[in-house]
DNA sequence: CGAAAAATTCTTGCATACAAGAATTCAGAC
DNA sequence: GTCTGAATTCTTGTATGCAAGAATTTTTCG
């Protein structure tokens, strides 16, 4: 049976090595792909220009060129990367100007987010968005940067969820991943923190009292001083790393 | 030459079948694959809820399954069609319910739109709005469907691109496919077409003047009544079609 | 004849093969 | 030594192969 190669003529040889891995499930390949990619880009770990080679990716990734593609195809899509004919698709640049179209669109959506939220708010989800803010500051007390990422944006979701609007938490979900890869970008803000839970206090006051055009008002406001804090900073390195 | 199948192992065989078309460039495919598919599902011919068979598309189509199962992953992203795990996907359903998400989202995302666009207004820009609004107008009188949605989509869609965000242009795009769709199921809604009209008129007065708050009303208005409309129509067809 | 189960067929998910275009390297002329 | 261009290599775009899961049909038992 294990003679010479006329009788496996490449294919069986092809089959010994994949090691089909038993814990794995049929469709988890595109799903996890993705996952992966993005975090790399939304993180830094992939920086803005990079182009990107499908073979290593493969190699790196551990899987074959369908799922790598299928995912390429997808973050291009949320305009995480830039697809060039023909060639290597790369990182998209996070350039300011971009991220000064994003504040007054993120903060027109998170205050539509606020008004439809207030008028929907009951004891039981505002208690529920309270915790993910003291969540928030106790991560904040330990200098925990990425808890307190994670904490200040489960608050934000919570809120756009309680909209109870399917089609604003899509298009914010689509808006975060390009507001998370800025603040990864530029990690030296802080300075905000104080401010920010504040302005989260206020926002819960606004929720609890069913305040509709309050909620709104201070989510926008809230929502464009972080992203002008982050513009900011961004120009600030912009101009060090210049004059370096 | 033509002797038969050992000197040409099987590679050959097909090789002669594809017809490589000279026109077709390279990375043609997955681009138009993705229209034609869209096309489709926007215009109602593959009706909410149809199965889509890779095989059969990739006939109809004259593609392979590989730029097919990409224009899947894209429309479904655009939430144009519903993946299941190993099974086929399915067009997504236009409940009214969304439709009704729909409103809040796309009258915000216009009324931010026509703020910042009637703050960069110059004469140039709004006789161009202009001209869409009568080219829309001309349409109208000839009772032409086709072209109305046209101009007037165009008209929304400069007033989109006027407000120099790349960032609302894209969400915007987004929010427009799951609208025309909603319009072409329901296209009973004539009626509205004076009214529209008329509310062009406001809208393109308000450009002209440079005020932003108004501009910005005047579109949320607008875009809820016509989008009010829609469900309306499409709430009063379900019910007849109950009734049957 | 009906229902349950087994086997077949079909369909998707992933991997790979092949071709066209881009990038790079190397040779040759000046 | 450098610039040009041809040849090679690399990379993406598309087509196809193969296996696992779903659907369907057939078969068998009551």
């Amino acid at each position: 049976m294990d003679s010479p190669a006329d009788t496996t003529p490449l294919a069986a040889l092809l089959a010994q090595l994949p090691q089909p891995q038993p814990g794995r499930r049929k469709g988890a390949l595109h799903g996890s792909t993705v996952a992966q990619l993005r975090n790399l880009i939304v993180t830094g770990a992939l920086a803005p220009g990079a182009k990107l080679n499908e073979r290593e990716l493969c190699l790196q990734l551990g899987v074959s060129r369908t799922p790598v593609r299928e995912a390429i195809k997808t973050l291009t899509q949320d305009g995480l990367l830039r697809a060039l004919p023909n060639k290597s698709s790369v990182v998209a640049e996070l350039d300011v100007g971009e991220i000064e179209a994003l504040i007054d669109v993120v903060s027109t959506i998170e205050g539509l987010a606020g008004e439809l939220a207030a008028a929907r708010a009951t004891d039981e989800a505002v208690a529920e968005i309270g915790m993910l803010h003291y969540r928030m500051m106790l991560h904040h007390t330990r200098d925990e940067l990425p808890g307190y990422f994670e904490a200040n944006k489960a608050f934000h979701r919570r809120i756009v969820e309680l909209s109870g609007n399917p089609v604003l938490l899509w298009i914010w979900e689509l808006l975060a991943l390009r507001v998370d890869r800025a603040r990864y970008s530029s990690n030296l803000w802080p300075k905000r923190w104080k401010m920010a839970i504040q302005e989260h206090e206020q926002i819960l006051a606004a929720l609890t009292a069913g305040d509709a055009a309050l909620a709104s008002q201070r989510l926008r406001e809230h929502v464009r001083n972080g992203l002008s804090g982050l513009v900011a900073a961004l120009k600030d390195k912009a101009a060090k790393s210049d004059s370096a």
